[in-house]
RNA sequence: GCCCUCAUCGUCUAGAGGCCUAGGACACGGGCUUUUCACGCCUGUAACUGGGGUUCGAAUCCCCAUGAGGGCACCA
């Protein structure tokens, strides 16, 4: 039976990678009637954290990534959780003791920075072996176990990347118990995946070169490992790696370029008006720390947006699941065929390990939008309903406060031109508020006498108009409004800019119909007293 | 530095010796449509890293060079 797994490690938010990872586990398994295992491995007691782990296991959900054994959501820890199996590992770990493939070790982390700075100085690799000179005698201080790897070539074949062969003196001892007496992560995944039948480890190309000690551990325990799939990696336009630093990155420069722009503004100030100690904020930006909080607050302090890493992130940016998973499948895999707006069922039928390429990818943003906005328009009423709700959980618009009656309104006007859920939230707020007049626009379309007085006569044609104010009744003075200007459209601008206060909006018919006519004349009214009370020069 | 891996348009990729004057998609340019912005439609620019082999024939196979990426933790 064919049985993948995802193990991430709780140590901050599921990012995209992560995800591509697990989405790719997940189609062999649907794919091949196998079984698809979520796994925690919170062996680092420093890093983990338990809303960590929540918080993957929700995005996960939301990217519709089922589990068929792994944690339960809003439960406690249960055996999926490597720190819940203690006893598990210590009984192999005994079990290598006494077959002596496995000794204490006593070094320090001082020490074995002091051993490797040496190695380097001297220009030959560091390699931690039993047999070496100069290892430290047992003392007072705690030691650690490390496997005893055997001086042979590796051999294996990676079902992505073909022959692989790592030679014998590459190897080194590792560690497999650290000294607070839990496992390290090479050897909790040998015993979780023997363990727990995993039959194929499809992973991220960075654990190349763990496979060959993994080998070596399963054939010290006596067991047949599974196979392996090494999956090329993905990485930002730019080249780099794709990381959570790319936020505090940003917010970094951004800090960086305010702080020379405005001069009223400095750190201090900065700090204060984000709530907190202007020495964090310093340390934050001369790169000594990095912390997620603080990248947070300076993006909302200095309205900035920050590329999306997390899957939660892109959620909300607006991004719909579905789009994410397809655009995130195509790194690094391809049906054939020219083939690429693929539904969940037909990444699940199409998917195959010889369709995943040996190239790293770059990931497009430009492509998702695209890709998201086919998704968009794709759409019917009700699923993009459902999504602006899920959309609306974790974001802070305006419209939040919509009836679903008033949102599927708006999914009738914005469907053909957003990319986001985002876009649609950030441009219909003036259906919420009073419209915030962008002085460009304004300086544009209403800068003569003659605009002004097409203002005029805009509200007088929209005053006549009896009840029921709809489209139909709409319709023809709408047309009135149209030739008015000598140029068509022209008039229909400064309405345009009455209602929305600024040039671009979804058509006006139906953008007066959601508003009423009472919004209507009074922001008609409202721009009238402001040209007149500011003529434009 | 050592080890491992990879190499087709700017990007994601198709291509498993002749079907390739290298196909698709995004992005970009031009045009049409249009009450704004979009959407849509038409259309254009753009790639086999280099050098050696093998073969009647190479983007496809082999070697070397170059370039890129990954790994070298009591992190996973």
């Amino acid at each position: 039976m064919i049985r993948t797994r995802f193990a991430p490690s709780p140590t901050g938010y599921l990012h995209v990678g992560g995800a591509r990872t697990a989405l790719f586990n997940w189609l062999f398994a649907r794919k091949y009637g196998g079984e698809f295992v979520l796994r925690i491995e919170d062996t680092d007691q420093v890093r983990s954290t338990a809303e960590s782990a929540a918080g993957i296991l929700a995005d996960l959900q939301w990217l519709g990534l089922d589990w068929d054994r792994g944690p339960v959501p809003g439960d406690a820890k249960n055996d999926y959780f490597q720190s819940m199996r203690l006893d598990i590992y210590n009984e192999y770990l005994n079990q290598l003791l006494q077959s002596g493939a496995a000794y204490e070790a006593y070094e320090t982390p001082a020490q074995l920075a002091a051993m490797r700075a040496r190695a380097e100085k001297e220009k030959r690799p560091f390699r931690y072996r039993k047999n070496m000179p100069g290892r430290a005698s047992p003392g007072a201080g705690p030691s650690v176990l490390r496997f005893e790897m055997p001086y042979e070539t590796v051999e294996f074949n990676d079902l992505i990347l073909g022959p692989i062969s790592v030679g014998g003196d590459e190897h080194d001892d590792i560690v497999i118990r650290k000294s607070d007496g839990f496992p390290t992560y090479h050897f909790a995944v040998v015993v979780d995946d023997h363990l727990m039948g995993i039959s194929h480890v499809l992973r991220a190309q960075e654990h190349l070169m763990n496979t060959p000690k993994h080998l070596g551990l399963y054939r010290a325990l006596g067991w047949t490992p599974p196979q392996h799939a090494h999956m090329p990696l993905v990485f930002n336009m730019d080249n780099t790696k794709m990381s959570k630093r790319d936020k505090s990155k940003a917010a970094r420069h951004a800090v960086q370029m305010r702080l020379k722009q405005d001069a009223s503004l400095t750190i201090d100030s900065l700090a204060a008006k984000m709530g907190i100690a202007s020495a964090s904020l310093q340390a934050f930006v001369q790169q000594k720390m990095d912390d997620p909080a603080i990248t947070g607050a300076l993006a909302g302090a200095l309205n900035l947006q920050l590329p999306e890493i997390d899957v939660q992130d892109f959620r909300r940016s607006g991004y719909l699941a579905d789009a994410l998973l397809n655009f995130i499948a195509l790194i690094g895999w391809s049906p054939g065929e020219n083939r690429e707006m693929l539904t969940r069922d037909e990444l699940r039928s199409l998917f195959s390990l010889e369709g995943i390429g040996k190239t790293n990818g770059r990931f497009d943003r430009k492509k998702l939008l695209w890709m998201n906005g086919e998704y968009i328009r794709q759409a019917d009423d009700q699923k993009l309903l459902k999504a602006i709700e899920s959309f609306n959980l974790v974001t802070e618009y305006p419209l939040k406060q919509a009836s679903a009656k008033v949102l599927i309104d708006l999914i009738g006007m914005y469907r053909e031109r957003m990319g986001t859920l985002a876009e649609m939230a950030e441009n219909s707020r003036f259906f919420f508020g009073p419209p915030v007049y962008e002085p460009k626009a304004i300086k544009k379309y209403l800068a003569t006498e003659a605009d002004i007085a097409h203002l005029r006569q805009i509200a007088a044609i929209l005053r006549e108009i009896p009840t029921p104010w709809d489209a139909a009744s709409l319709a023809g003075p709408m047309e009135s409004i149209i030739a008015l200007g000598d140029k068509r459209g022209a008039a229909a601008q400064i309405l345009r800019v009455a209602v929305s206060g600024g040039a671009v909006s979804p058509p006006l018919l139906e953008t007066l119909v959601l508003l009423g006519k009472d919004v209507t004349m009074q922001r008609l009214k409202e721009l009238e007293g402001m040209v007149q009370a500011k003529p434009p020069v």
